[in-house]
DNA sequence: ATATTTACTACGACAGACATAGTACGACAG
DNA sequence: CTGTCGTACTATGTCTGTCGTAGTAAATAT
């Protein structure tokens, strides 16, 4: 009822974790470490995602199907090296540009109040 | 040791209402009520904070000295009607100032994971 | 040989956001 | 004069993404 508001939570960069992650994602299938190499690349060592927010994301993004798994080993040396990779799935790329519209409207708003300046003491 | 990270803590957003909020308060000083209707207005509706974010924000940004508060009551009616107000401290333009920078820097990093337009199905 | 890098998993704690509910006063309608 | 609506909060508890800490184990470098 009424006019519906746009959805801004305010946990909004909770989630940009995984909105990072599934970029990398649409470029091709990865894996942890490799994930966490590109970000920090990608962002000039700005910034570095902790391993354990990564592979919590992993889970998450796969309970909620947007990556799906699967396990590549062995297929190097024959031993039983394990690597976990994941997709990203048509719901994660739903997801994916639905979070780069939600972005924009967050700047928006964010930046109404931050004119430019500092704010002067006294 | 090695250089220094700059400092992107992951829970960005979460911190930003403090920022809204300090942002009004440092115009003037103001009550909850006034600075949840300035909020909705500023941002055209787009963003309504929830009781309970905004209140619980006052009491921990003035546990933090970012605010401070004094009771302006009884002069309207006559009758007990208290109205706590929060006023800005040196403080609290500081930790503004510096959540705008922060502010800056997240909007370039997160931005290197949206390049424009839409990830397409397939 | 051993230290470092790679590649994870497990567990627990924290804190900001939010849902829900309740209090209390004033104005104004029916 | 009873009820609803707007104002102005307080209290309590839950949820969840993040992060600290720690441990495992294979691969590579020194």
């Amino acid at each position: 009822m009424g006019t519906d508001q746009i959805g801004i939570s305010s946990d909004v960069i909770r989630g940009y974790n995984d909105t990072m992650i599934l970029f990398i994602l649409s470029r091709e299938p990865s894996y942890g470490y490799e994930i966490s190499k590109q970000i920090r690349q990608l962002t000039d060592e700005k910034y570095i995602i902790k391993e354990t927010t990564l592979y919590s994301a992993f889970t998450r993004m796969e309970k909620n199907g947007y990556v799906e798994s699967y396990v590549a080993g062995a297929d190097v040396t024959g031993s039983g090296k394990k690597r976990t990779y994941y997709r990203i799935t048509d719901a994660g790329r739903e997801y994916y540009n639905e979070k780069c519209k939600e972005w924009q409207l967050t700047k928006e708003v964010v930046e109404h109040f931050m004119p430019q300046g500092d704010l002067k003491e006294e």
